[in-house]
Formats: C-alpha cells, sequence, structure tokens
DNA sequence: GCGCATCATCGAAGCGCTTCGACACATCCC
DNA sequence: GGGATGTGTCGAAGCGCTTCGATGATGCGC
C-alpha cells in the first residue's frame, strides 16, 4: 500500500503539503496539486483509515444503530438500512452496522472507540435509552423517529405522524365517509414505546372528533389468519363502516385486501380503502390504494444529513418532521348509501 | 476518553504491560493484570479504533458485501445481513456494510484503506470480480456462495445446490410422484449470473432423468399475477402433474399455494407440494411446506469463522458445501391416481 | 554460590496521518 | 525602498497503540 511519503516523495513535495492539497484546508498552487494528484492515480494511493482516525481528523464512518425486533417487517427495515447506507456513500461515508437486539451496547462501544464521526438510529422509541449515551458521549447523532416530546435535545427526523392521521382522516372525511375502520399496527408495536404508532393515533382521534367520524380500531398480530379475523371484526362491530384505513405493514394490508375480496366487497365500490404511513409501493397491490407515502428515503436523507452537519460542527439539532403528502390512486370513492 | 497511559499509570505499570495484559501475547503476573483489569473497569477504558489500526493490528471489523437487486428477495437478504452480524459480534467483530449497487468498488475501497480485517460476500455469481479484489489485495475473506467451478481458490461456503436438487427429485420421487412441476426463480436470477440456481437445476436434471421423472420448469417473474399464471401453464402443460416444487421465494409460494387452493386443489390430496432451498419458515404458509431449509445461519456463521480464521493466519480457504436436509411437513403424500 | 534459563516488566521506536508554527518569497502601499 | 501583508511550502510534533529488544528479578542444577 502506498502512503502519503510516497505520494510525497513522487510528487517532489513535502507530506503536510500532500496532506493539504488532499484536505483543501490551505491553498496550494495549482501545478503543485496537480503533480501530487498524478502521484496519487499512479500509486493508486488511498489513505490509511486508522492513520486518519488517530491524527483526530474524521473516519468517515457512520454508525446505524438498527435494532431488530421480531415483529417488525424485514423489507422496510432493509429499506432503510439501504437508504442510509446510499445517502452515506454519496458523502464518501461508510456504514457500520449496529444490527444486534441490544440497542446501546453497540452505540456505547464505537462511541468510546472513536470508531465513527456520527450515528444514525432507527426504531426510535418514545423515551430512547440512546439519546442519553449519545448526549453524553458528545457524538454527532439524528434519530430516525421522535424521542420525547421534542426531541430531547438531539437531531429527530419523521414524518410528521400526528398530521399524518389527521391528513387521512380529512381526505376520508371529505370524500363522504362518516365510519372508518382503522387496521393498526400490531399492539407489540405500541408495548415496545414506538413513538409513532401514538402519534398517528393522537392525530386520527383528534380529527375524527373534530369531524364526528365514527373509527373503530384494530391490531391484528402477524399470526396467520389474524389480519382477516380482524377485518371482520371490524365489519361485525360496524356494519355500516364505509371506508379502512391500513396503518400496517404490507402483509397484513394484503391480507386484508383478500378478505375484502373474499366477502364479496370490492374496492371502492363498496368499501374504500387507504394506506396511511406505507412503506411499501401501493400502486403494486392487488388493487393499487391511495396513500400517505411514508418518505423513507427523504427521512434517511434528512438523518444523514444532520449527522454530518454535526461532524462539521454545525449545529443542527431539533426536530424536523416532513409533513404528510396523499396520493390518490383512486381507492378511495364517495359512500354509495 | 481514557488512554492506554492512563490505564499504566493508574495500574502503577507501563504502557507496554497494559497492552500485554489486554492481548494476552506475553505473560502477566495474576496480580498485575488484576490491577489493570480493575484500572480499566474504573476509567472505562475502551482501546482507539485507529490507534489500534494504525499499530498494525486488527481493525475489529469486518466488512460485509452485500449487493442489493431489484428483483431481489428482501428479507432474505436481511436475514443474511443480521446473521453476519451476530455471527461477527460473538467474535467481537464490527460490520461495515458495503450495500450499494456496485459490488467491486467498496471492496477496493475497503481493501486499500486497511478499513477491515477481512470481507464476507454474499450474493456470489457464478464468476465473481470480487474473487481478483481480494485475492490481489491478499485480504481475509468468505464467500457465501460458490464462484467458478472450485471457488476460485477462494473460501467459500454455500448449500450443496446440486445435491438439494437431487434430494428434492428423490423425496417426490420416492412418494411415487412420475411429473412434477417446478416453480423457480426469475429469470433474471440465471442472467445475473448467480451460481446456486444452475447448480440447483443440474440436479434436478441428473436426478429426474436418472429416475424417469418428468420435469416442468416455469420461472415466473415478481409482477403480481405472474406466479398464478405460471402455476396455470404447469397445470396446462402437464395436467397428470402431481407435485409441485417449489425453488422460488416466498411471495410466490404463497400466490402459488393460493392459486391452487382457488382451482379447487388441495394439498397434499390433489397436490403433493415440497419447498427446495427456502429461506423463510415453511411452518408458517398457508399449508405448512415440507422443505429443504436454506441454512442460512449456518451459511453465514461458518462464513464469518472462515474469514476470521484467515485473519489469525490459518488457511482457510476451499469449498465448504453444506448437506441438504429434508424436513416432513406433511405437504407431500403419494399421488392418488 | 555460580552460571544459566525463565519470567515479568519496561522503554522506545514506529505505524501514517493532520496540523501548528515557521520560513522564504512575492506583492503592495506610502 | 522599507515595512507590512499575503502566499505556498516545509519540518516536526503528536495522536494511542503494538511490539521488539533489553533488563532486572527469580529459580534451577551442579
Amino acid at each position: 500500500m502506498a502512503t502519503i511519503s510516497d505520494v510525497a516523495r513522487a510528487a517532489g513535495v513535502s507530506i503536510s503539503t500532500v496532506s493539504y492539497a488532499l484536505s483543501g484546508k490551505r491553498t496550494i498552487t495549482a501545478s503543485t496539486r496537480a503533480r501530487i494528484e498524478d502521484a496519487i492515480r499512479e500509486l493508486d494511493y488511498q489513505p490509511h483509515a486508522g492513520a486518519r482516525m488517530l491524527a483526530g481528523a474524521t473516519t468517515n464512518i457512520l454508525a446505524l444503530s438498527a435494532p431488530i425486533h421480531t415483529d417488525g417487517h424485514l423489507p422496510t427495515h432493509m429499506r432503510f438500512v439501504t437508504a442510509v447506507v446510499d445517502t452515506a456513500r454519496r458523502y464518501d461515508y461508510d456504514v457500520l452496522l449496529l444490527a444486534t437486539d441490544d440497542d446501546v451496547s453497540g452505540i456505547r462501544r464505537v462511541a468510546a472507540s472513536s470508531l465513527v464521526d456520527g450515528v444514525v438510529a432507527m426504531g426510535v422509541k418514545a423515551h430512547d435509552e440512546r439519546v442519553e449515551i449519545v448526549k453524553r458521549a458528545a457524538l454527532p447523532a439524528a434519530f430516525i423517529g421522535v424521542s420525547g416530546e421534542h426531541g430531547d435535545g438531539v437531531a429527530c427526523v419523521d414524518l410528521d405522524f400526528e398530521r399524518a392521521g389527521r391528513l387521512a382522516i380529512t381526505t376520508l372525511a371529505d370524500a363522504g365517509h362518516r365510519t372508518v375502520g382503522v387496521v393498526g399496527h400490531p399492539p407489540t408495536y405500541l408495548e415496545r414505546g414506538t413513538g409513532f404508532v401514538q402519534r398517528f393515533n393522537a392525530g386520527l382521534e383528534a380529527e375524527a372528533a373534530a369531524r364526528g367520524i365514527r373509527i373503530d380500531v384494530v391490531s391484528p398480530t402477524l399470526a396467520r389468519g389474524d389480519a382477516e379475523r380482524a377485518f371482520d371484526d371490524l365489519l361485525d362491530a360496524s356494519p355500516e363502516m364505509t371506508a379502512v384505513l391500513f396503518h400496517c405493514n404490507e402483509p397484513v394490508v394484503e391480507a386484508v385486501l383478500r378478505r375484502i375480496r373474499e366477502r364479496g366487497l370490492e374496492v371502492p365500490t363498496d368499501l374504500s380503502a387507504f394506506a396511511a404511513c406505507a412503506s411499501y409501493d401501493t400502486s403494486h397491490l392487488a388493487v393499487p390504494l391511495s396513500s400517505i407515502p411514508l418518505p423513507l428515503d427523504q427521512m434517511c436523507r434528512i438523518a444523514v444529513e444532520s449527522a454530518l452537519r454535526q461532524v462539521r460542527g454545525v449545529d443542527a439539532l431539533g426536530v424536523e418532521l416532513i409533513p404528510p403528502v396523499a396520493e390518490d390512486r383512486g381507492s378511495v370513492a364517495r359512500p354509495r348509501r
């Protein structure tokens, strides 16, 4: 492996000149810079990662804290991970994946060993332990999700789930629906302390109350047949239901859509359907669904950029909530009655 | 952050003594070691990753080359990733995730910058470019999948797909089936140069020929409805078909199982079904399927261990093929006729 | 009790990089 | 024309660790 002194020798300059040419932190004559760049190319020089870290510069590595939950939706999880990796690469950063079940030990470890410049945290809970760790270690960090009421003093980015809940109801109410069945995430999501479900529900309930909409909520588990059963319950509880609102993962949506068909109902003629905060492509479902997409890529991009801004010493804290946007795919119609 | 000299001072020994106590490369008196360990605990000392790298020791990081393909099955992909991470953690290793679309540039980069001690590569092709890179860089590496005829001189681990193909036919043939429909992976898998499909098919065809079994193969794409259509084609081509053999991802299996039901057929009474090299849990399907499970965890474990053995300087090259094992879940019965 | 292994510990070099201060030189203004 | 200012480059220190060789202490056999 070529070192910086090989480059310096080849270019006929000193080591520090090469370093400054690389970092751009001091002015270098164009001709000198050109010679250095030639040498770098010729020797296929790549800075030694360890040396760079040790000398107190950046590591060009970001940790991604991505705790796995047994009830989580693996494809969604993976989409987040790859979105973070893609964005990081665009800034010449690599990603160290902390994906064991233990959320905190990994962060603690990388923080203490100065292995990473910053952290991006997924699966953020309403009260997330990781907040304290990054604060104490003064480690640049961005949370995908909101910890605490107002971000607990760290950088958070998320879809505005509260507004998404309102928007979902608004969309259905504007189409004339008065009784809406809601298919939510498994109850374990709430138990685990995931904040977004609470926030979505709060928006949902507030808007429904304000507009006098009746909502019935079911939270099927991921067990086979549970989604279908939950839909049946919904219909039993309110036979006058004219719309189904999904706030759950793709397999549950697919199962319910099949059940709807099985019961001889058609979307949107007999029943309107709307997918809120969909982490999947609703246009490829058996029935393309109008939806509020989860802006997953955007969330990851903002998170990575926030973390990197903090690395550069720019204060980038605070909560950024992305406004929800509804997309019409024709699955919401006026109720017939 | 505490450094090694803080620890040395606290324990009343020299820096090198602390280092040797940590690495165990020289003998240290029990009492000295105890004092050092106390100091480490008290100061919450964690070695500086960069310093360790620079001093020529290990980085305790493994790169995971996990190229993403649009036609891949994200949950399976994610299971591989987490299995590698879990195993690595058990050896006190962290994982740097190289998951952009470009297989090779990531490996090249980490190799040149000495960022990682080794590489684990997923999604291995029949002729994988990454082989040359790790060989040239003398980078410890383990491939999950087989490159070339016999591993191209690098460490490879995989299910023995050829035997799996044979075993699948054997299982069905032993139950008395003479005409088998095969639902395979999308054609893009083969076009992309994925080796395991070829090897599975080779085993399949050889065994079928040897036993005089008729096989019809369909390779549905992931487009909605294509799996169902493919199954219909299978039935049209050979109405005397008594068994379906799956060598595809879960969503396709689910779709075909539904189609089977829709056509008024029952498994295993009317039609036997068998899932080969299943990366998913076949006991949770609508119809629990007898299967040859893909030993995903075992593959990842072996790969990580092989890479780490190479890091320690032990020669761990060569191909390790895991023998396939069939599990009976009652979805294969004797044909009725 | 002497020389000789063996054991436990230490000091110092060096890994490749960044960055600070210094320096030589050119440019500018009164 | 001389001091002030700015520009491009260099030398050297130091980041925290590993490891080699050296050294003092201990135990052994004869």
